[in-house]
DNA sequence: TGAAACGTAAAACGATCGTTTTACATCACT
DNA sequence: AGTGATGTAAAACGATCGTTTTACGTTTCA
């Protein structure tokens, strides 16, 4: 593993598990096993870092999730969580805590937003043999829900968001009079 | 309005729109138009500042909710976000930012997830004219996720939660057979 | 009248932060 | 053998932070 990877790694660990403010350049060189002086040939400042962070978490997330259904989107969610530890979204709080002045995290936001987005759709259509836009919409909430609600109730938030939305996609079955 | 007030209302206001750590001591009482020395006389230090302040915003929350239906429900919520605007949950935002270590933060953020699922209960009980511990959990995340994606999407967020919520409500009333 | 209580303005404290720099070691390559 | 490139360890920088303290007004009330 290359010094920029094992940064990039740790970082990432330490600004999800303990926030981004709260994780100083010192406790991250140290966990990375890397000089200051180092850290700042491979990745520039911390801005630069987070953004790469921030990148190097969307598509790897994404690739993690199956388009295939909601059912087995959720499953992958619970899996993620899980394995990740529930902390709410990385991206709302990297966006949070940057504030709202910094708008290259806000754009990074609003793209991993608009990905999810895409893939919920997705799965959506999938179960429902066509896209449906209002649904998909309803069910980022259920996921965006799950996610947050996690943090205090653990997995049973994940099993209620996929009990929430298989009923959502029953009721748009029954819904749509295809016959 | 006495000093204390100005102070917690101060504070409040910039934790929620700028965050925990981003807000100094100086900031804050330059916006509440107060010396630090009347700032550490009346509140004691940054840690009893924050207590203070969840404490407050739990209970005004709550004031805020009716509990007579859960389509009004997610009315309220709306009206709240409008007003207050969309910064995502304030106590997960501070259990977060305080760190896993703070147990007293993650006790007040547990007691108002616990306050807000007995609201919901409440609103499910009002629509069903039974209690349903299942749907409530349900009704949770959709609260949940539209507290978060309005970060993003903004009312529309709130718009599409409001909508899956009756569906989820409309099908337990037909899947309850109580003819 | 005068003293206690309460306020402000501003300096000072030790700590921590992001970042740069100095000094020195190690390795690859011509 | 020697010269860069690349690494570490550690000191130093200016800034900011939470908190305390000093010095000095203003109000309240026996």
């Amino acid at each position: 593993m290359t010094d920029t990877d094992a940064i990039l790694a740790a970082a990432e660990n330490l600004f999800d598990r303990n926030g981004f403010s709260a994780t100083s350049i010192d406790r991250l060189t140290d966990a990375a096993g890397v000089s200051s002086r180092t850290f700042y040939k491979h990745v520039g400042n911390r801005q630069a870092l987070i953004q790469a962070i921030l990148d190097a978490r969307a598509t790897r997330f994404l690739a993690a999730m199956p388009r295939d259904g909601v059912d087995s989107l959720f499953a992958a969610l619970a899996d993620w969580i899980d394995k990740e530890g529930a902390h709410g979204c990385f991206f709302l709080r990297a966006a949070r805590e940057a504030g709202e002045g910094d708008a290259t995290v806000r754009a990074r936001l609003d793209a991993q937003k608009a990905q999810t987005l895409d893939l919920i759709g997705d799965c959506v259509a999938a179960d429902l043999g066509d896209r449906d836009a209002m649904l998909a919409a309803q069910i980022l909430i259920l996921f965006e829900g799950a996610t947050h609600a996690a943090v205090y109730r653990g997995p049973d938030a994940l099993a209620d968001a996929r009990r929430a939305a298989a009923t959502l996609i029953a009721a748009a079955r029954s819904g749509s009079t295809d016959a």
